[in-house]
DNA sequence: TATTAGCACTCAGGATGGTTGAGTGCTAAT
DNA sequence: ATTAGCACTCAACCATCCTGAGTGCTAATA
């Protein structure tokens, strides 16, 4: 993007707040009498034609004001956009409403969704991604019936996953704890997908068959870890979306709440936060959320990533607002889950 | 409800009828054409307004017709709705759909909510009811980090609930199995509710703390019991009902996604309906769910109620299509589970 | 040369009014 | 008891007009 002169950058700076605020098209009039840069009507209609040209303004229809295009918001968050550090007391306010003692990890994510909506007003999201990638750290077998097990597996982090899987005789608790003690021992500290290798390579040697428990632990538990557990994300708030204009017609509350119900487009936007540092801004169309944006972070402890957050609010959303709670956030739960962890 | 006469019966019939295929207000005209009860449109003009004075019709405007009334809908489904079964094709086509083999509980349910969904069109809802009305099976610790544990608890249904805990000394891992399996042993076969009482009893005679494992045993499992756990509730489909006509507006839209997003609502009714027998029907502002109607039914295994399940609609909703969907979705989930308890 | 005043033009949105058609209630005839 | 007939009502649709906000262009100005 070619750099533009202090005019065109001030112009565009306030259009594209004057927007946030307003959700209407803002005309020439209004940008040279709100903001003090001496300028008539007639000059800022000459720069913001140019910013049409350019293709970071559009307008609605011949008569009205001008609105920014994604490639406005863009250019906007690359380099007009400051992020304010939040003073000592916001955070300590921020600090005051996270309060997680207790709290297993999915409650804890469910509470923090509905506070980054309830801060942000618009939607809030928490991604636990897929349970590979997590540090393994105990397994148990509860016997449901004949040849039905349940097997529960405990991640570093504090992560639950459970899943229903069948034998092809049946084993009793006694034998399962057995098995369960040696796989504890065996494969403490490894993350699952090594723990998956290690199995696999273990289970090809293992033909033989000469030791019956570990041949039966070998293979109960990687009919447990065999396959990948989706990621889980978290919602809320989505009904204060649709409080902003711009969802105010039936089709775009449809497509807007269909987005969210299928949640893939979300997490694979997290997905991608996941691997990054810092504070991730997608836009638009970007990938399939028309309209809107998403603020996100990841958040891990000591032992490394482990999810990410973020708001999903329209696109002409306050950004240095929304931007620092995402970020603050996503370093609060970091410390939180390093305090739980150890 | 006074009883109506039989041609009150039939015009009312007709009328819910076609206004259950139309969402439209429907004319003295259209029922005596399209139904063929020589009755001549003013003959059914007199009988719409005696229906329409005892509450059961009402027009939304002036030179409208008629459409039904809650109670008109309430009368419809108590006196006139019959429902017809299934024919063996479409059960066994039913059965095709659930396919569940392998998956844990809460994949079950969220498949059966969006199979509900997807056959009804409308959306599907599946609770998976308080963990303290089940039976207890099996309880483990993990030790997390110093003082800090994570106790998993599994019912005799399959369902398990994990939880962290906070405990005033360290315990390691070769303590904590022999305190689960003393638990094990201890309180195997009894609801959580007995459970919760005998733990009670005991710690209250256990002042005396002649034996300190199995005080611990106590202190630790109370306190990873004691507190209520939340019904779990899985919609499907949402986006499915605001393509309803009555749900076109963007005010209403917001209504009925907040009622989804809330829960609570739906949760409350589901709990009803979980203690009752068979299929159950509210309607409308019977309990918050305006314009709405719930179908719902429980299933259970053999050991017991487990949950409700069901289908959101629109009051003015295809009930002798859905409800029989309902309640074989119903039966043959109690099936499965059955099969899978044992 | 950069800015601005002036002016003609555009267009969404609101107000107004007429028409249509579906539906009603009532009354008198069957 | 039923029904034909008729006057009446009213939402929905359409065309039309008007207004005001906003534009682009051009010529005058600093």
């Amino acid at each position: 993007m070619a750099e533009l002169n202090e005019r065109s950058q001030n112009i565009l700076e306030a259009i594209v707040k004057d927007y946030i605020a307003s959700a209407e098209p803002v005309g020439s009039r209004a940008i040279s009498r709100r903001h003090h840069f001496n300028l008539s009507p007639a000059s800022v209609r000459n720069v913001m034609a140019d910013l049409e040209e350019m293709g970071l303004l559009c307008s609605p229809h011949t008569s009205a004001g001008r609105i920014p295009t994604e490639k406005g918001f863009q250019y906007y968050i690359d380099s007009l956009l400051q992020i304010r550090d939040l003073s000592d007391k916001e955070k300590k306010q921020l600090r005051s409403s996270y309060r997680f003692s207790g709290m297993k990890m999915e409650d804890i994510m469910q509470e923090v969704g509905r506070i980054l909506s309830g801060l942000s007003k618009y939607a809030g999201l928490v991604m636990v991604p897929k349970f590979a990638t997590t540090v393994f750290r105990q397994i148990e077998f509860v016997r449901l019936s004949y040849g039905r097990l349940l097997v529960i597996y405990v991640s570093e982090t504090g992560l639950v996953q459970n899943k229903v899987i069948s034998a092809d005789t049946d084993i009793d608790q006694r034998q399962l704890e057995k098995i369960s003690n040696y796989l504890n021992r065996e494969l403490n500290g490894l993350t699952i997908l090594q723990v998956r290798e290690k199995l696999k390579k273990e289970m090809q040697e293992e033909i033989s068959l000469y030791d019956q428990l570990r041949t039966k632990a070998l293979s109960l538990s990687f009919a447990a870890l065999q396959d990948e557990v989706e990621d889980q994300l978290f919602v809320a708030g989505t009904s204060l979306m649709l409080e902003q204009p711009e969802f105010s017609s039936p089709d775009q509350m449809r497509r807007l709440i269909q987005t969210f119900e299928s949640k893939k487009i979300l997490i694979d936007l997290l997905d991608r936060s996941q691997s990054a540092q810092g504070v991730q801004i997608f836009i638009g169309s970007d990938v399939d959320l028309k309209g809107c944006s998403l603020i996100s972070a990841n958040f891990s402890n000591r032992k490394g990533a482990i999810g990410a957050l973020g708001v999903v609010g329209p696109m002409r959303m306050d950004y240095s607002q929304v931007v620092p709670i995402v970020d603050f956030t996503a370093q609060l739960v970091s410390r939180v889950l390093d305090r739980e962890a150890e």
